[in-house]
DNA sequence: TATTGACCTGGAGTTAACTCCAAGGTGTAA
DNA sequence: TTACACCTTGGAGTTAACTCCAGGTCAATA
């Protein structure tokens, strides 16, 4: 697959691909004979692995680290499985964040809403505005 | 209360706090005689929904535009709801992803965890790494 | 009233994560 | 075999969101 179809598949940019290949967020990708890339099924796994993480707001430095201990070969099992927990905490810690918003969104919302109807647009003690 | 005081209540630094009201995430704050920040209920009102918003990932610009919105008074009120609406989607959506990430973490971890009792680690087709 | 520590402003600097560019190589269709 | 689209690299530029700094002001305390 080259670059460009990859790119359509995950929605990024070449110069995004070769980003995350040059500094290490994937380990370095298929070439053809003449150094053009040529990306196989282990190479399109590890681009999905990347952007799912980014998604998910992982530091591109951390994505780095894993690849670079995956790298390393069985030694550092241990070592990655602690930092995908450490990962997996971060991703529920920030959900809970989501949450806390999603809730003051939804109460302001429905203020509005009710404003809209009635003309009539109060704030609580608390300054939720 | 001091800029130092609410910086301590919601963990930013002063710094952040003056950078927030320049470029309009917050209204402009209180002040003494003397020009310093005496931080009023209202005036922490918004601190806190501004902290609670860039939690979840809401820009920066977006804060900026309902303040805007906000200053202009009651004839805005539509078009706060609805951008008030736009941010909810946005961490919806946002919380989808990570829950798609969650669960490939799950799994690798899972996969890791068997690897750590059984000496072997194998991956399968998908190439999840 | 003099000191001292916290606060002020405007503007420059930093960081993460891309994003763009110039100069040149590859590969396929005519 | 030439035209052309697409690919390559190294390095510079951009953007969002802070973060730092110099030079000066304010106010509580000795």
């Amino acid at each position: 697959m080259t670059i460009k179809e990859v790119c359509e598949k995950y929605n990024l940019t070449p110069d995004t691909l070769r980003y995350y290949e040059r500094v290490g967020v994937i380990p370095e990708v298929t070439r053809t004979a003449g150094g053009i890339r040529d990306y196989q099924e282990e190479d399109i796994g590890w681009v999905e692995n990347a952007v799912c993480m980014r998604d998910a707001g992982v530091p591109v430095e951390m994505l780095i680290e894993y690849v670079k201990l995956f790298r390393e070969g069985d030694s550092t099992i241990e070592a990655r499985t602690n930092l995908l927990k450490e990962v997996r905490e971060q991703i529920i810690e920030a959900k809970k964040k989501y949450d806390v918003a999603l809730e003051k969104l939804d109460y302001k919302i429905s203020r509005y809403e009710i404003a809209q109807k009635t003309g009539v647009l109060t704030w609580d003690k608390d300054c939720t505005r």
